[in-house]
DNA sequence: CGGATTTGACCCGCGC
DNA sequence: GCGCGGGTCAAATCCG
């Protein structure tokens, strides 16, 4: 309960950022009591469920609108499950499932368009075999899932050239028809997000910590769409801004890929083992992926980046304002110096974002990732599978402190936390309104989530 | 001055 | 066993 995942954080305020560009207004914005019961009610199932992984409690979401969206392939209450069980589908790596809606569930609104198109995808495989291959065709991913609430003018290609079909069910009642190509990212073609889940984090001697994860580590993938070139660093990557202060650590170049890797970790805390890797999609330059692999051993930050991120800030300071012309009065994210720099000369803003993405084939698609650890839980059956991840990942979210915590949120107009919190996590009604978008999160316009803003916002914890 | 970023080197797992 | 590739470390540098 301690740890805070920072994936979620990241979830959340991804689709905060979703949900900030929202109708819903932020003095209906309303924390839940028990996060617990945030996953609970959006999958209405399994709170441990997977992970209790903030991404769990996302998938859900998802789940849910494929389910209303009239998918046939999680027709099921238990459509996580369904998820998993398909993503058990292919070990091979080359399939990959995906559904995708034709109908959607909800009217689409600019600012939650993207919802519309979110997809989700569950991997039991890093998009790694991607990354080592340039060859889109082989996919990595063992199951994947594409929610695409609103119609899809068309499926959505994958990277791997291989059109992403729904089709009919797998064991579980999903067959995985489509071959997704092997780099998350890809698969929606253009913007979309997508989250891994890997296994339960080992962690060895210091050493080994960036080797033995590799394999056993829990990581969550989650492939957005890349903000503007202008946004790109000079190495060409791209990072989105969450709620955690992260750290560049580290970059190399990706073989196979024109675009560097970074490395970064937590600095909201010492000690905190999360780390995340920022890249882009080598078959979609205009996607980036985003790795989590372990968790945020501590809640989320009073004030983010009250150390990282707060130098370095872009030298046009005055971009700030101008994001929050741009309307997104949503977006107060805490912003890395890279995530600000790149925030403020982007021109786009979280808003815009949701638009570009809505607008066109903008999509968020998630998608989770087990390793090893938990394709054996794969083996049998999902809730095995949830299982095992409740026990490593699993969310913790400010329990006491919530009431207080949320309501200085409140400060934050359309935080997308806020957001999430309202539509995703408050009941049904919001599963269906299908607001909530967890993977817009990432808000490109960090600029949004300033330190102070968000910070103090989280201040309470 | 403190902290973040950059970048080359090192270490380790994996595949051949 | 060797080489490759990926992940991390740490010194140098940059920035507020």
């Amino acid at each position: 309960m301690d740890n805070y995942q920072g994936d979620l954080t990241d979830i959340l305020r991804a689709s905060g950022g979703a949900l900030g560009q929202s109708d819903v207004p932020v003095s209906d914005w309303e924390f839940p009591s028990d996060p617990i019961n945030l996953s609970s009610s959006t999958m209405g199932e399994n709170r441990d469920d997977i992970f209790g992984d903030p991404f769990c409690n996302m998938r859900d979401p998802l789940l849910h609108e494929l389910n209303v969206a009239g998918s046939s392939y999680f027709s099921s209450p238990n459509s996580a499950d369904h998820l998993l069980s398909t993503a058990t589908v292919d070990h091979d790596h080359t399939g990959s499932f995906v559904a995708a809606n034709s109908a959607a569930p909800a009217p689409i609104t600019s600012s939650n368009s993207i919802l519309a198109h979110q997809k989700v995808f569950e991997d039991h495989e890093m998009h790694k075999p991607a990354a080592t291959t340039p060859t889109p065709t082989p996919c990595n991913i063992f199951s994947r899932i594409q929610i695409s609430p609103i119609n899809p003018p068309k499926l959505p290609v994958s990277p791997c050239n291989s059109p992403v079909i729904a089709t009919g069910a797998s064991p579980r009642g999903f067959k995985p028809s489509a071959m997704v190509s092997s780099d998350v990212i890809n698969v929606n073609n253009s913007k979309g997000c997508l989250i891994e889940n890997i296994g339960p984090v080992q962690i060895s001697s210091p050493r080994n910590l960036g080797i033995k994860r590799r394999k056993s580590q829990a990581k969550k993938v989650v492939c957005i769409p890349a903000p503007a070139a202008a946004n790109s660093r000079p190495s060409g990557e791209v990072v989105p801004s969450d709620l955690w202060a992260w750290r560049k650590y580290g970059q190399k170049p990706i073989k196979g890929s024109p675009y560097p890797r970074g490395y970064y970790r937590c600095s909201s805390s010492k000690g905190c083992s999360a780390r995340k890797q920022v890249e882009r999609s080598r078959t979609d330059p205009n996607m980036l992926v985003i790795t989590y692999t372990s968790e945020h051993n501590h809640p989320w930050p009073t004030q983010r980046n009250a150390l990282a991120g707060s130098t370095r800030t872009q030298p046009t300071k005055g971009n700030a304002s101008s994001r929050s012309s741009t309307g997104s009065q949503a977006q107060k994210t805490g912003n890395t110096k890279e995530e600000q720099k790149e925030s403020s000369n982007d021109t786009l803003s979280p808003t815009n974002i949701n638009v570009g993405c809505s607008s066109s084939t903008a999509s968020a698609s998630v998608k989770e990732e087990f390793d090893d650890i938990e394709k054996q839980m794969e083996m049998d059956d999902n809730d095995q599978f949830s299982e095992g991840f409740s026990h490593s990942y699993r969310p913790s979210m400010p329990d006491q402190s919530d009431q207080d915590f949320f309501a200085e949120l409140g400060e934050i107009d359309a935080d997308p936390l806020d957001l999430l919190f309202t539509q995703g996590f408050n009941g049904e009604e919001q599963k269906e309104s299908k607001a909530l978008d967890p993977f817009s999160i990432f808000d490109w316009s960090g600029d949004t989530y300033t330190n102070t803003s968000f910070g103090e916002a989280k201040r309470g914890l």
